[in-house]
DNA sequence: ATTTTATCTTGACAAGTGTAGAGGTAACAA
DNA sequence: TTGTTACCTCTACACTTGTCAAGATAAAAT
């Protein structure tokens, strides 16, 4: 469950939509940087290969896609990659550097110390 | 300062020495998975190309690698992209997930509650 | 009924990535 | 001093990724 970054942008959308269509999806992408129509279908047509899309419904000429795998199923092999890769499997670099980052929100950090809270109690 | 997985895992064996030759690396990579000399000179040569490696000292035959770029450098930049592209941005969903990764150790619990606590003082 | 528009399909291409063979040659061994 | 070995250089190639134009055609508008 390998994606690109431009099809991660595509999925990114898609996965807060309950459905879409590609020019729904070029109108978002194109809200970042400049591509055409062709570009942002092409990559769709690839999702779609790579099964983690679907043609959900079709109205006319228009096709509506729909996911076919959540984003944690994708985050999480590919955070294992990043985690191997960038900080040779040590979590705690990670960790280190997601602090350094650009600073947790004070929300962020409530939150981690709640899923460190939670964790312990397991 | 953006490297491939290949480079990567070169780059990971190349910042725990001080230098290091080709066949070294290549010694090194062979560990993992079944490639050639060759192969993995191309990718010393493209690390030079783009300038985070560089020849420290040639003995005979033989060039001794050095980085330069330190892990962090290649760590923000890339960390920043996972965020954008597999996350959205939110950290919140990276740290979920590397909680249910597969399970801090008691070690990175406390690494952690660590780095919340030298935050908080800032 | 005919033109216009919106969307899709197909094909293509440059750059980047992983992979490796062939051939050269310095260094070493006999 | 000549053969062998260890490394290096160069070249190449298939696959992936980002990018798009041209052409087809259904749907909508006139």
């Amino acid at each position: 469950m390998k994606l690109t970054s431009f099809e991660l942008d595509v999925m990114q959308y898609l996965w807060q939509q309950t459905e879409a269509t590609s020019p729904e999806v070029h109108a978002y992408i194109t809200k970042t940087r400049d591509v055409t129509y062709s570009t942002v279908k092409t990559i769709i047509d690839r999702l779609e290969q790579k099964k983690v899309i679907k043609r959900h419904r079709v109205e006319g000429r228009t096709i509506y896609y729909q996911t076919l795998v959540t984003p944690k199923e994708v985050q999480k092999p590919m955070l294992k990659q990043v985690l191997q890769k960038l900080f040779a499997g040590n979590k705690k670099l990670l960790m280190n550097q997601l602090f350094e980052q650009d600073d947790l929100s004070q929300e962020d950090i409530q939150y981690l110390e709640n899923l460190i809270k939670r964790d312990k109690k397991l």
